[in-house]
RNA sequence: GCGGCCAUAGUCUAGUCUGGUUAUGAUCCGAGCCUUCCAAGCUCGUAACCCGGGUUCGAAUCCCGGUGGCCGCACCA
């Protein structure tokens, strides 16, 4: 392998080779940008994440839902998604460079009102403040919008478009949770599905897509209840690396280490509640896989906050093919998207607190699995040593696509039949294992290494004498040698991690 | 979207400037032999010029368009 060749070449080229993921697709026709397929190994992966995630959820009381990923457009309105999910721009009429037309005013003449005004009103204060092209100075084209919501149709001629979050269509059920929840605040529910959004060009591959698979967990809450958070007690004391808008303004890059509710002392989180919702986000992505040294947690500086949000804080994580990686937002979003759907749609989204109606107020965890997937991949890389002469990839075990390789010393029927049917139990005890009797025995290590299989199982001449296997450790390379009829338990109590492969070996001595 | 560079087996690559045999090499993969624990070895085999059009007797090679990739700008609610 040489060196020059950039990190993220390796991982993709790795994906493409061992099935993770492939693309842009569809290949065979030259591809689209912002469009992969999963591979086996890949969807392995993500459904192992995607486990983590409903674990994590339904441990801290939420309840799934999903709903369709199309909606007309009168939700989009409401949303807020159709207006101010657009970016106007303008086209240079010399060298056809496009540019955001608010972005110009703003450089070229500061003073200009520019807040909600519509294309037209752009495009007449460009033309009056004699506002040009950043690159060349010539005069620019009228303004256009560009809408990163996919289009399409309903029957004949209804306007409709793929939803570009999961959230709001969790939304729109908020009176359905009220009977469910029997009008009991807060409700806390998620939703795993697919997202769309049209991005103009979509780059770094798996980082940004046009179509992704998106996490959201919604609390609904009432306003009082976010500074007196039930759960709060328990988590008060946990560290988290935090970075500031403050020390981000200093330059600083490196989070610090800060209890929960230090944090809110100093003022860093304004509420339990949503001080409790980072540190779920912090605790599905430590349960996904993720180690404490890769991730950070930073807080949004004040012109990057979307639309809704009144706080935000993201989860990243360190990659070394594209550095700190954005991969999960926790939101305030207070009551923006209740208080318009209920003026949009004319249905009640309150309740009733001392008999006077209240919206409440919505925090969420937001985020795309195919993120935290790449990452995954990137941080559980280890590239070739003199141990090993592939690369090799890290994965906890309990994520691992392939959970156990069976394989029998040598391809002989002696070894081959008893190996087969280990293997037969293994699979039958419900793990993800592979076969393989192709090549040397070092060569069907290499290739599980490479895959990130973190047991592997062999079948050897003193299997038939004693009836005992091997169980080979990824990590380690080393191996203990178990009685077969214990092998699916030990297998089970290794990939959970209750049991040390380490302690496992002190113990066989 | 704009500008620059680029596109050859699953992966990496030679050949492109200067059009002309059966498109180079490695690796991977498959079959077989051998092999009592970490990529051994040997034999055989599969597999490629991004797509479309043009120039030409003849195009991987030259020209145009498209698609995709990388870098810069813009964009990333």
């Amino acid at each position: 392998m040489s060196s020059e060749r950039e990190f993220s070449d390796i991982i993709a080229g790795l994906a493409k080779k061992r099935g993770f993921f492939w693309g842009p697709s569809p290949e065979i026709y030259g591809g689209s940008a912002g469009f992969f397929d999963l591979g086996p190994l890949g969807k392995l992966l993500k459904n192992r994440l995607e486990n983590a995630i409903r674990t994590s959820f339904v441990r801290a009381n939420f309840w799934e839902v999903e709903c369709p990923t199309v909606s007309p457009a009168a939700v989009w309105k409401a949303s807020g998604h159709l207006d101010g999910f657009i970016d106007p721009v303008t086209k240079c009429t010399k060298c056809g460079q496009i540019f955001r037309a608010d972005n110009l005013i703003e450089e070229q003449a500061p003073d200009t009102l520019i807040a909600g005004k519509s294309v037209e009103e752009l495009t007449e204060i460009i033309t009056k403040q004699g506002i040009v092209c950043a690159s060349c100075k010539s005069p620019l084209g009228p303004v256009d919008s560009y809408n990163l919501m996919m289009k399409t149709r309903l029957g004949l001629d209804q306007d409709a478009y793929l939803r570009p979050e999961t959230a709001t269509s969790t939304y729109l059920l908020f009176r359905r949770f009220l009977t469910f929840f029997r009008d009991k605040l807060p409700m806390s529910v998620f939703q795993i599905g697919k997202a769309y959004r049209n991005e103009i060009s979509p780059r770094q591959g798996m980082l940004r897509l046009r179509e992704f698979t998106q996490t959201e967990g919604q609390i609904f809450i009432l306003e009082e209840d976010e500074q007196n958070w039930p759960q709060f007690e328990a988590i008060k004391d946990v560290e988290l690396p935090l970075l500031s808008y403050q020390a981000q303004e200093k330059g600083k890059t490196d989070p610090v280490k800060m209890t929960i509710s230090d944090a809110l002392k100093k003022g860093h989180f304004q509420k339990q509640a949503y001080a409790w919702c980072v540190y779920l986000a912090y605790s599905i992505f430590r349960n996904m896989g993720f180690s404490e040294d890769k991730m950070r947690l930073r807080q949004h500086m004040e012109t990057e906050k979307a639309h809704y949000a009144q706080d935000a804080w993201d989860i990243e994580i360190h990659t070394d093919s594209f550095g700190w990686v954005e991969c999960c937002g926790v939101h305030d979003r207070g009551n923006y998207d209740l208080t318009r759907h209920q003026e949009f749609s004319k249905e009640k989204l309150h309740v009733k607190v001392n008999k006077q109606p209240v919206v409440p107020n919505v925090l969420e965890i937001a985020f795309g699995i195919e993120r935290p997937l790449f990452c995954l991949i990137d941080n559980s890389f280890q590239p070739e040593s003199e141990e090993r002469d592939t690369s090799w990839l890290r994965f906890p075990p309990e994520v691992a696509p392939i959970q156990i390789a069976v394989f029998p010393l040598m391809g002989k029927p002696e070894l081959r039949v008893p190996a087969q049917e280990i293997f037969g139990a293994v699979m039958d005890a419900g793990f993800v294992a592979q076969f393989d009797v192709g090549g040397s025995i070092g060569k069907r290590y290499r290739r599980q290494d490479e895959v990130g299989t973190p047991f592997c199982v062999t079948i050897d001449y003193t299997t038939i004498e004693d009836g005992t296997v091997t169980i080979r450790d990824r990590d380690s390379m080393e191996q203990v040698r178990v009685q077969k009829k214990e092998l699916v338990e030990i297998l089970g109590t290794l990939i959970k991690g209750s049991v040390q492969f380490e302690s496992l070996m002190k113990a066989s001595k």
